[in-house]
DNA sequence: GTTAGCATGTAAGGAGTTACATGATTTT
DNA sequence: AAAATCATGTAACTCCTTACATGCTAAC
């Protein structure tokens, strides 16, 4: 079973998926990646390609160039290959959580429809059963709730039903097999000057 | 300067304005007002609980009635109180992250208008900063995106535009004093104890 | 009278950050 | 030549979770 820690080494292997990369350039992408909450550190980072290293998932690859640069290039072994698939398909709440699927779901074009309609339908059945949850504890808590806090639960619900909408959305796209998930390309959105 | 660990003591502290709670209670709670990550745990609250004994944040509160369960029942002292609204104004990183925006959020109620709209506008600047951050590396690195890793920018980009908005309806709010969610008639600051 | 849930705690350990330390190379 | 950024790494520390340990009380 996958402990918490094993995201990174998911998010690495995903990456050198595409070709080999060095420590800083994997630490640029996957904060480019998974931006929206924390940064990955250094002292994170090169301690899991170390350890990566050891178990033989990653490998340093051969330097073409002749140095321009003092850098460690790593690229995925056959092992790796192996691990990034088991990670991909495994089920279970570490495969749900937020930080973790947004991974998974990133790459996404390298697991099978299979694996994609079950992560994708573990996320929503999670998030669904939060709503649950939530609505049921507030009908029986019916306290004064302060203007504030009832705000706050509003728009976590709210945020929480539209992810579940996205996800059911995309869940469709799977089944259908359409490739485009929104066909007009003016949606509400582009940020406007808000002042 | 706040570290990340206070948060949970801001949490506390807030709850016990509404009156004395147990621990077991004071989980409950916070974990129904934040519960759309983590949940708390036990090994997290109760030690933390001594430390803010130990501080005289809190303190046992005298049982009234005598004892049906076994439980330590706390309340705020007036230490406590000033650490609240010390926390509670304090600006920086830690007070528009993720999750400690949200606590903060959830005890405007007691924090004056000045703390809320600069609390508000802190995180939406944040929010625009990353934004921008995360469109102006996207334009830079003009790779080939695959399909899902694209859909997941899309997706993240949408939520954080979303909460912008929210943001600012919620600084205009304050501004134009419009209570548009429901006229509550007395929200008063400077929490009264209710005994 | 036994199960389920209330209530409080501790010990061990995981996961990751911060701060430190070092040096090369590109840009100004 | 200085400053910025690239690039790698380590040590200490913080915060929190997991798992364990204990016992009460309400309900069936």
């Amino acid at each position: 079973m996958a402990r918490r820690g094993e995201t990174i080494e998911l998010a690495v292997l995903g990456l050198l998926h595409e070709g080999p990369m060095h420590g800083y350039e994997l630490r640029k992408r996957l904060n480019l990646m998974l931006g929206w909450g924390r940064v990955l550190s250094y002292g994170s980072l090169y301690p899991t390609l170390k350890k990566m290293l050891r178990k033989q998932l990653i490998e340093e690859a051969a330097t073409t160039v002749v140095s321009r640069r003092p850098r460690i290039v790593y690229q995925i072994t056959d092992a790796g290959n192996a691990e990034f698939q088991r990670l991909m398909s495994e089920v279970g709440p570490t495969a749900w959580e937020d930080d973790t699927f947004d991974i998974r779901f990133a790459f996404f074009g390298r697991a099978d429809m299979e694996t994609r309609l079950r992560v994708l339908e573990g996320r929503r059945s999670r998030l669904q059963e939060r709503l649950e949850r939530v609505q049921k504890e507030l009908a029986m808590t019916q306290q004064e709730v302060d203007r504030y806090a009832a705000e706050l639960q509003r728009h976590g619900v709210e945020s929480v039903e539209r992810e579940v909408r996205w996800l059911s959305e995309l869940i469709n796209a799977e089944r259908t097999g359409s490739e485009t998930t929104r066909p007009d390309p003016n949606t509400t959105n582009t940020g406007q000057s808000q002042g």
